[in-house]
DNA sequence: CTGAAAGCGCTTACAG
DNA sequence: CTGAAAGCGCTTACAG
């Protein structure tokens, strides 16, 4: 059928294909004139620059990877949404990798690489430290910067943007002292993740504060299995309030509340993080605190794009803000 | 740092760089000797070929591109799974696409072709009828397979794995009825998905058939919206059942009837589709047609994969199997 | 401002 | 079974 190659155009146009390379590269150094003859022709034969070839002879692929361990989960996907949008005005491609459980990460960084990815997005948390420096190593080695979009880690030169989870937790637990609260539970994931490691520092401090004993318990992060952990273990328990590290789990810790007779807020308070759709559709529906996941996948991708050009810095390091959504549960 | 080629692998192996081609790519060529020692060195360097040189020399990317309207969406994250794990096994890279609103389709198509996947799955059901028979054209026309994963496609030679829709619309419809339902409703969207199309056709049959009136009310898809929709139009009515044609209007729509201080399910039985998180943690917890989303997307890429390496197809239209998941609310 | 030529890192007929 | 050479479709110094 005939491709249309860089060839077709500039046979078309009368000119040399390096011109119509420079035409949509540097136009500037093309003379008007033979740029818009050049225009024209890309116009009427519909022509694209293969971007494979393009990536091998410029050295750019114009592609960007986003590594993420479980694509499944809801707030993923919102991250996606700010990541893709960003990626489109900056004509980026998008690559995704993942890595289930019992991957070899080894053999996975040295795929991205192989790829060829102009830069690369860590999404969330599940990789742990070692792992995270073993893939900023490798990237580091091979010239793709990474922007990590809300992992925690602790290198101070190392790009990323997040939340003050530990902030966040901190005050949303002073919240429910304030209101008179003194059992308060933090429900936590039986897998620590660093970033609910914060939470529970933050809630952690604020108990103790109040010279409260802080109590933590962990659980698992399905909804199934968190039913059956509450009863084996809050039955015999007094408490007046609870901290779910996330909204699931603290609607299904609600949920539990009130099936045992207890009214929600005013028996057991209860609130959540991430401020998603469980937390508007729950009834009562319930406190959360907003995380901005949209802007997270935004503004890493903008970061990241800065640095793949080679634009200055202002902060390497950038946290964005939370803030709490009062509603019915607390 | 000396990137590591197909060249030092030649060097340091003693052979020609086709014979470390073969050994990679045709390894049965390659005298068992030859082909280990090379094997050897390509481990001791640590040598992965260069997936774009790879792409541009074989006309081959081994990657396949998904297209997805917005990828904000749960479902979408749980599909991006099952793709996921299949691409894997199958070693294909992933490049991403989504299509915002306003978006110029044309230029979209091409950039996805300029891209030069192997392959393409469009995921979901937001293109409308004319803009997916462009998008299987030019596809068609630059030699790319496309399948459709869970999108609804009426041209029969069109590969597509989906749910039949409107069979499950249907069960649930008489489920209600045989409980003795009258007055039941569909809650659809205002934007008109094929796929909810579906929905109320399997609804209006039932109906029809059982003598009742199909009741069909249209609401947003945003969940802060739905209730004023709802209150604004249901206040005044009757019913005695509602199904939601996704969870997060039934959870919404359930909220809203007992805010009015009718039971569910004694006074007013819901159910909805999906069978997300949103139907567990509801209280009560919600009757949904579970849809495989996983497996749509999982099946989807095996069937493009077989596509991709012209594999014999015994069926073009894969229909995934429906159920639907008893709770309490019907 | 423009063209001829080299090169990006591979794959794959073609000889031998 | 192996190597030399052409070619994939571009970009970019280098001359002019």
């Amino acid at each position: 059928m005939g491709k249309v190659t860089i060839y077709s155009v500039a046979l078309a146009a009368g000119v040399s294909l390096a011109t119509v390379s420079r035409v949509l590269n540097h136009p500037e150094k093309v003379k008007t004139e033979t740029r818009e003859r050049v225009l024209k022709v890309i116009e009427e034969l519909g022509y694209r620059p293969d971007a494979i070839a393009r990536g091998l002879a410029s050295r750019k692929t114009t592609t960007v990877g986003i590594l993420v361990s479980d694509v499944t989960r809801a707030s993923v996907a919102e991250m996606f949404g700010g990541i893709s949008d960003i990626a489109i005005q900056y004509k980026y491609a998008i690559k995704l990798f993942t890595a289930p459980e019992n991957i070899d990460y080894d053999e996975l960084f040295k795929t991205i690489i192989a790829e060829r990815v102009d830069g690369l997005l860590l999404l969330n948390d599940e990789l742990d430290h070692q792992q995270v420096k073993e893939l900023l190593d490798i990237c580091e080695k091979n010239g793709v910067p990474v922007v990590l979009a809300n992992v925690l880690f602790d290198d101070p030169k190392v790009p990323s943007v997040s939340i003050d989870y530990e902030k966040a937790s901190y005050e949303l637990t002073r919240l429910m002292i304030e209101n008179g609260k003194k059992e308060i539970y933090i429900l936590s994931t039986v897998r620590t993740y660093n970033v609910n490691e914060k939470k529970e520092l933050g809630y952690t401090k604020a108990m103790e504060e109040a010279g409260l004993e802080p109590k933590i318990f962990r659980t698992s992060g399905d909804t199934s299995v968190n039913r059956k952990h509450f009863d084996g273990y809050f039955h015999d328990k007094h408490l007046d309030a609870a901290i779910g590290v996330r909204d699931s789990i603290a609607v299904s810790f609600m949920n539990y509340v009130r099936e045992n007779g207890k009214r929600v807020p005013e028996d057991v308070a209860v609130a959540g993080f991430q401020n998603t759709k469980y937390a508007t559709l729950a009834s009562p529906s319930l406190t959360s605190i907003d995380i901005p996941v949209y802007d997270l996948g935004a503004v890493s991708m903008r970061f990241l794009t800065k640095l793949m050009n080679n634009e200055s810095i202002d902060d390497v390091k950038v946290i964005l803000n939370h803030y709490i959504v009062r509603r019915k549960s607390l």
